[in-house]
DNA sequence: ATTGAAACCGTCCCGAG
DNA sequence: CTCGGGACGGTTTCAAT
């Protein structure tokens, strides 16, 4: 087994606590990009690649985990394979622009099997809804007969998305 | 390395049109569902939770990664507690619009390690760029310093994002 | 905070229904 | 396609550093 890298030495003046955020090691790091590609890797090559001892990295990852870094493991499906290939954002004005009216409206875009993300966003718009569907056919009833029939919605906008790439996140950026 | 499985024959010679939809019976749906919301649950405990024995959702589970449907298991990172709690959208138009402009540009911004997500979309705007940085001034100079001394870039707007909610995904909508 | 070793337990292959 | 048994191997705890 390798030597413990040089790890970088705490701060002798930390900084201002920034809520929850703590300073990450390489190890950290390292932990952390590895599980965003594959949540399932064993936890022995997980320690085997970052070059520390199995009960290590398991304290690791419960480290990270309780500090709140790692918010959850989950399973990516296809949203093409399951029969609803299209996408697009739905971008909608709200108003009144009140709590009253955005909560219940929030509760039921939430709802809608459709919709796989909401953005709550500045601007002229005040919702931006992620949605997958099976076909044009679908997304023109799903706004005409179940979104628009709601009178709180005074704008809507209908951007197609032709495809979808994420990153995975790095450390805090420089 | 937990790359994608290898080949394996299609067994079922079932409708050929479908695509690669495949029929999910109420297992498989749950399935998916659970792990969408928990990556790591244990096979045993998944296994009981859909009323199955563990080995045949241990199958169930390859199934479902061999025919698409699951695509990955990652982890889930709080880019809050990384240092980079404000996100935004960015929306570009590019100018011409040609693939030998627009393929540099979209590798530029998956390089970017601020970039958390890239939409190629239809209409006026052509890119929707999903960022995460540190604060406003952060943000400001990525946009003067590093986005917009591109010179196909004719046209941004930028919406900042204050909340984003996920949904698991449900099986195809009705 | 990190480690090695041991006990525990889930995973996974296989034969059968 | 489903299931149970059993060998294998990974996970997890714990005392020590």
């Amino acid at each position: 087994m390798a030597a413990v890298d040089a790890l970088s030495p705490q701060s002798p003046n930390r900084r201002r606590d920034e809520g929850v955020t703590a300073e990450l090691d390489s190890t950290d790091r390292k932990i952390l990009e590895l599980l965003q590609k594959d949540a399932r890797l064993p936890n022995k090559d997980l320690a085997e690649r970052v070059g520390v001892a199995p009960s290590t990295a398991l304290e690791r990852v419960r480290s990270l985990r309780r500090r709140g870094l790692i918010t959850a493991f989950r399973a990516e499906v296809d949203t093409q394979a399951l029969g609803r290939p299209l996408e697009a954002l739905l971008a909608m004005r709200v108003r009144p622009h009140t709590s009253q009216l955005v909560e219940p409206l929030r509760a039921f875009v939430l709802g809608l099997p459709e919709t796989i993300a909401l953005f709550h966003v500045a601007g002229p718009q005040d919702f931006l809804v992620h949605v997958a569907v099976p076909d044009a056919d679908h997304l023109h009833r799903l706004i005409l007969e179940r979104i628009l029939v709601r009178q709180e919605i005074v704008h809507l906008e209908t951007t197609l998305i032709f495809r979808t790439e994420r990153r995975t996140v790095q450390g805090p950026v420089s």
